[in-house]
DNA sequence: AAGTTTGAAATGTATAGACAATTATAGTTA
DNA sequence: TAACTATAATTGTCTATACATTTCAAACTT
């Protein structure tokens, strides 16, 4: 029980149920319960605070539909792994094509390099003068031989685990930032802009200079909001698009 | 009281606010409720079904989540009109700026006519060889005398009203089918893609050929999942982008 | 040792009731 | 007539309890 008393007020307007999902929320955005983790028990809740099994669950209730947690029957209810992946900018179409048969589906390493850090990267970041170095990876998602995107990407350096290997097993930026720095990615902002295509993308991508592109700017945060990766990535104008369903849609 | 009884089993595995649940929304789907209008009290329901009154507030909390209905204090629980705008293809960045700062921000009619049927049309709209007519618009919005998007839209025609009007109180796809068409827009599936303008579109949008534009093909479906509108717009690439906020983002 | 049974613990569903907060309406009063 | 007041109706919050379902591990049996 990580839980402090005298933070819920009874007697107060605001509802417990919501002081109550306020006090978790806050507790688990602080790292005081982490990813994996079983939350107190509804029971242990309950009794704690001495409010009623169903007002509990009426603030966990809060906490799953915000993603944050979710409850297993028998077992618990655990604090998830925040999805740095969401809906909004999977382009899909070829790659949903991609996975319904089975194509081949690689990310490349083109390169991975510590680099000098300029003025431009440290803006970027939030980061003073004392920052010299940062992580640089440039790679490749292609199916089928045919060169699909091409993302750069920079996470800051850490002395720690500088361990560049040739094989990357999560190629995404969120999984770059787990594996080569000290930090964990809780958040993240996306940019999709439009653009005409540089020659030298052009050339990796095998497509004509000043091709139409999606250009998706990516930067990923930790749980302090601070600013731990950033990249850019280019798509091919020609092999995505963009779907989503509107209103009272029907799924079934 | 529209409900029908003998529709819940108690003795289900199904739990009974799911039951509920389903029920409603069926109901609204159909169109038995429609937009605006109350559903019937929780206490009527609860009573009607011989249920706990906790158990039709789960279903309708499943409903409010749904975003089909909206709950009133004191008043009761209303069906909510379709939101065929959603976020995700709210192309923000200069819309926000505009709206922030107050500028002039307007959608003009550069055309409006009834227009022939031909085969490509008549597969968009899954319709036969006996409809013969539609309805053809051509917009622009523009802020503060410069031009930001272009849009062609089309409804299926309907002979009880096909005033057209000069000025366009409410322009968009589902706003032209509500008030030129006998139907009720209820759901929008849209496809975002990266093009190169046209010519045409370069010269009505004031920018160079070839620059990279947003393509936005909407197809807006009744409710029965009739497609009765059908519109294609462009966005100058440079004046908009899309943002997204993933993971556990902190909105406070 | 391996499989089975039992039981405790956890979340899921459902009930009945109480009171609060908000809204609308009908009635009363100035 | 206009403004205020009481009241009823409706949704919002909370409690206390009961039993169902699932999971896990300990105890038991073979």
């Amino acid at each position: 029980m990580v839980i402090q008393t005298d933070m819920i007020d009874k007697s107060s307007v605001i509802p417990i149920y919501y002081q109550l999902f306020k006090l978790l929320e806050e507790q688990i955005r602080r790292g005081d319960l982490k990813p994996g983790e079983a939350i107190p028990t509804e029971h242990e809740i309950s009794s704690h605070f001495e409010i009623s099994r169903m007002t509990v669950r009426r603030a966990i209730a809060e906490l799953v539909s915000a993603g944050m947690v979710y409850a297993q029957q028998g077992r618990g209810t655990f604090v998830a792994t925040p999805k740095l992946d969401n809906i909004v900018f999977e382009l899909n179409d070829f790659n949903q094509e991609i996975k319904q048969r089975g194509l081949n589906y690689k990310t490349t390493l083109l390169e991975a390099k510590i680099i000098r850090a300029d003025k431009e990267l440290r803006d970027k970041f939030e980061l003073g003068e004392d920052y010299k170095r940062f992580l640089y990876f440039r790679t490749v998602l292609s199916a089928e031989d045919e060169r699909l995107s091409y993302e750069v990407k920079y996470t800051i350096y850490s002395k720690s685990k500088p361990i560049l290997e040739t094989e990357l097993k999560d190629p995404s930026l969120p999984g770059l930032i787990a594996t080569h720095t000290e930090y964990v990615p809780m958040s993240a902002k996306k940019v999709l802009q439009v653009a005409a295509c540089t020659e030298e993308e052009a050339s990796i991508l095998g497509i004509a200079s000043n091709s139409p592109v999606f250009l998706i700017e990516q930067t990923v945060y930790d749980q302090d909001l601070k600013p731990v990766g950033w990249s850019k990535a280019v798509y091919r104008g020609d092999r995505y698009k963009l779907t989503s369903y509107d209103g009272w849609y029907k799924k079934d």
